[in-house]
DNA sequence: CCTCCACTGGAAACCTAGGCTC
DNA sequence: GAGCCTAGGTTTCCAGTGGAGG
């Protein structure tokens, strides 16, 4: 790029708390330091395509990235992408752009944007476009489109998980940093790295148990960071996860959730449904139909809330076999906090 | 061996909120 | 401002399904 080349497209690998975003970021930086020596303008746009959800919001971080306004709905994606790609030839700009997770673009909507994005550089006359593509999902090159996989893989990195000695390293560098000396124990650092390691080499993860295993000792005004506290830890880092993903579902999924919580041990999906149709009745909503509902289960399935298997029933037909994965007292709490739930878990 | 239940899940139609063009 | 278009969410429609009970 400092030569005003189009360097490849990347893609990222490997499953998370491997470090893929962070080095990506890094990198990033210092190269744009480097190019700034060299008086070069180069952009760095990153979006996560899960968190962004769609296809089109995507794009709208890019085009944010580059102060171009976008309005949050009501474009087709090709005028967004023009506009893009218009400016990058104007400015002549050089951009490299990261998508997180776009494994995510491939399951929920279709890649089209990733082809239309690998063709860009077609398409302008000065500047360019190169992608990143960082992945939690190792097989989802399998439902790549080839044209868009030989494209965006011209360079691969895959990040190998670690392993609870390089856990137990990188905790200890963490350590000297975050802690006083001497107040934490180095069986403390070693649990902390054994338990994140038994989780696939998450390094996230062993950070995350060690600072709140240094907030609890800390609360109780212990004088060092022992075992114990890491095993209180990994329980409310593990809640912590849970009741996060619960605040962020949409109305109708918690209310499912809801409905799921307040039947007995292990329901069926026309169960979970009726129960679901009463509480909305409660509240005065508009309840979805089955089908959606149906759908619904198979995203808190997916975010691990739920657990559903389909079973048959013989004569008595087929349904998904659904259990919570979440305690009823933590359901309740965190669905009191939503106004238009609350009085509904005060009158059940 | 056949039936038939209670769904599942794919496909297409529909709806809504918004932008663009004339 | 009318008439058109799009994305994303939802509904409608329906063929498909595996095995208990006949």
């Amino acid at each position: 790029m400092l030569h005003n080349s189009k360097c490849s497209n990347l893609l990222l690998y490997g499953k998370t708390g491997t470090g893929k975003t962070a080095t990506a970021k890094y990198v990033l930086q210092k190269f744009q330091f480097t190019a700034k020596t060299h008086n070069k303008k180069t952009n760095v746009a990153y979006s996560n395509a899960r968190l962004a959800g769609s296809e089109y919001r995507v794009l709208t971080d890019l085009a944010q990235s580059l102060n171009i306004k976008i309005p949050f709905t009501g474009l087709p994606l090709s005028e967004v992408l023009n506009r893009i790609l218009n400016k990058i030839s104007e400015d002549s700009l050089m951009i490299i752009f990261i998508i997180d997770e776009i494994d995510y673009l491939t399951k929920h909507s279709s890649d089209d944007i990733l082809y239309l994005l690998t063709r860009s550089s077609e398409q302008t006359n000065n500047g360019f476009l190169s992608l990143i593509g960082i992945s939690n999902d190792l097989q989802f090159k399998e439902f790549l489109d080839p044209r868009v996989l030989s494209s965006l893989s011209e360079e691969e990195i895959v990040f190998p998980p670690y392993t609870v000695e390089q856990l137990r390293e990188i905790l200890s560098e963490r350590a000297k940093e975050a802690f006083i000396e001497n107040s934490i124990t180095s069986a403390s650092i070693n649990l902390c790295a054994a338990l994140a390691g038994t989780e696939h080499g998450d390094a996230r993860r062993a950070v995350d148990l060690l600072r709140v295993a240094g907030e609890l000792a800390e609360r109780e005004g212990a004088k060092q960071v022992d075992e114990n506290h890491v095993r209180l830890a990994i329980k409310k880092v593990d809640q912590d996860r849970v009741t996060e993903a619960i605040r962020l579902l949409p109305l109708h999924e918690k209310i499912t959730l809801l409905s799921i919580s307040l039947l007995n041990e292990i329901n069926s999906t026309g169960e979970v449904y009726s129960k679901y149709v009463n509480l909305c009745k409660n509240i005065g909503i508009e309840p979805l139909t089955q089908r959606r509902i149906s759908g619904l289960l198979n995203e808190l399935d997916l975010l691990g809330l739920i657990s559903t298997n389909i079973i048959n029933k013989g004569r008595h037909g087929r349904t998904k076999k659904i259990t919570s994965l979440v305690t009823n007292t933590i359901i309740n709490t965190i669905i009191n906090e939503d106004s238009m739930l609350n009085n509904l878990t005060k009158t059940v």
